[in-house]
DNA sequence: AGACTGGCTGTGACCGGTCACAGTGACGCG
DNA sequence: CGCGTCACTGTGACCGGTCACAGCCAGTCT
């Protein structure tokens, strides 16, 4: 028991009058202790405060029991709500979580990828929105399993994604179904795989559904560059359908600001159910997205790794529809 | 080389000729080193893949070059944000973070501290929004620095926060500016030492500017809340502070709703600047807190603290006003 | 009685780094 | 020429756990 380190397995030991290999049984629940055994053992273990040190266990057995998080540099609800479900459904696993951040750029991606392995986690859960960061791993081996997240298009065993065509096509035909033939898509910046997959699902069903074309407008995801859309919204459209939540309030202001009223003169409905989506003005019809589902869905990808399972079709997570006032059907 | 676990060290010294330690000299970047070794070093390094072993480093050491982060279960803006920065604050400053979740009950931050130390932080960071979280820390000693996040009450070396007062003064003087004199409260939930601290900061100067008492109410910081508080709006008030955005955009809608209009009947401000703020119907009115502030404060105690620098008094990090459409003078 | 079993516990090597302490050879100087 | 100095590199112990492998001491079987 050496000053500044703090009582190490052998001072319990001492204390206890066993074996040090003793100790390290009742720790990890090795049956075949005599139960006075173990009552000495963890005596000791509270009197003198004993903690087991990580590292050293770490180091011997060549795992941490920590899945290492890789998000993005400013993170959106949907990464931030999906990491903070992963951390809890780690923790409830049993599992540690440690986080880094990196720019989508495939370099940085790499670095972070480096970082977090060297750092020994036993996997890594990468918050993919963009090819480019889906690119930094490529031709990458780093021993772990790497678990994708949020990349919207792969319900493989190795992702974690919410089906975003699916919520797409409520969004639209939601539109659709209220009588509204000239639909706007108002789209998230296309280096995101998911706003290109809301964009296709919006084209193949307008062109199913033999409606017009208009321009398909591009965001940023930010309120701001909804507000700017709203200058080049369609003089014909009557709905317009955002690629999240954010953009759409950005949108119906400067509609608003315009004298255009919302959903009288035009129906918008957003994506995400974002908490102020709820109370907006109007409050917003939207795509809910469950990131929580997501979260959870990726440590049992961990877990399963963990056992050696081999990763398995795992379905996508669905999202649903959440009606509320800002679309209606279009003035006759 | 023994096959899974990848090469160390001494893989690395045979490949390149030299000893292990010479190895770990340049690694650590330790100075006299003959360059023609360090790139022998280096190249075999490369060759092999190297990747050290921070367990077993941090084995030695006793340090880990990690900071643990606890937040709250179901997070807000403010933690989130904080928290992120803190991250990032973090790698550029050359460390990790790891980070666990508590709910705010005394018992479950004891043993969310209890579980990350044990991992090993050099440091802990502590989101500490309420007393409860607070009370968990007395008289437990960790063996590491605990840095306090987000109290809004203590300008001191061991915490990093922002001062609710000022922010509170900011918003309601605005208000007074402005020529409302009948000002109610929507207030946080109280066990939140900022909803606090705003509370006290509103009354103490509405007794100072001998203003009459309208009653103070009570959301929990959801959008809901302030949606349900807007049935119990006092029908003298001409402008009401509430203690955050989110209330705020309930309030709005409730108040709206029932036919009233803001700012043109009763002013509304908020408390974050949250991103949808800026694009709300009305913009809204706010006082913005950098988290971003307070997670780099947060890092920089904790570098002070592993050079063996005293916590010294650091000062409050100060929230600003920004004036948007959700304000205006009362109606003659 | 002796061998065998099984329940329980102890011994020592080892994981992969870092630290403290020695070397080693080249060079300068008296 | 001998010695000290300096620049650089090597050696072995050690951090605190876990693993593989004994040991030990009942009780049971033949």
């Amino acid at each position: 028991m050496n000053g500044k380190r703090g009582p190490s397995m052998h001072d319990v030991a001492a204390r206890a009058g066993v074996s040090h290999q003793t100790v390290s049984r009742v720790l990890n629940d090795f049956p075949g202790i005599r139960p006075e055994t173990r009552d000495k053992v963890l005596a000791a273990i509270e009197e003198l405060g004993y903690r087991r040190n990580l590292a050293a266990r770490a180091l011997v057995t060549g795992r941490s029991h920590t899945i290492g998080m890789i998000g993005p540099e400013i993170p959106d609800i949907g990464p931030l709500s999906t990491l903070h479900a992963v951390e809890r459904a780690a923790r409830d696993a049993g599992l540690h979580t440690m986080m880094t951040s990196a720019d989508p750029s495939t370099a940085h991606v790499r670095d972070a990828l480096e970082f977090i392995v060297g750092r020994g986690v036993d996997a890594v859960v990468l918050v993919a929105q963009e090819h480019t960061v889906l690119e930094a791993l490529d031709g990458v081996e780093v021993g772990v399993p790497v678990i994708r997240l949020l990349t919207g298009g792969e319900p493989v065993g190795e992702a974690a994604s919410i089906d975003q065509r699916a919520g797409a096509r409520l969004a639209v035909e939601h539109l659709i179904g209220l009588g509204h033939t000239r639909i706007q898509h108002l789209a998230g910046p296309l280096t995101f795989i998911e706003a290109q997959l809301r964009r296709d699902e919006f084209r193949d069903l307008i062109a199913q559904a033999r409606l017009p074309e208009l321009e398909i407008l591009e965001g940023d995801w930010t309120t701001d560059s909804g507000f700017a859309a709203g200058a080049s919204i369609d003089p014909r459209a009557t709905a317009v359908f955002s690629a999240n939540d954010d953009m759409a309030f950005g949108l119906i202001h400067a509609l608003v600001a315009a004298g255009r009223s919302v959903p009288d003169e035009l129906s918008v409905v957003g994506f995400d159910d974002t908490k102020t989506s709820r109370h907006s003005l109007p409050p917003l019809t939207t795509v809910r997205q469950d990131f929580e589902a997501v979260g959870r869905r990726a440590v049992e990808l961990v877990v399963a790794h963990m056992a050696g399972e081999l990763p398995r079709e795992t379905g996508f997570i669905v999202p649903t529809l959440v009606e509320r006032s800002s679309t209606a059907a279009p003035r006759a």
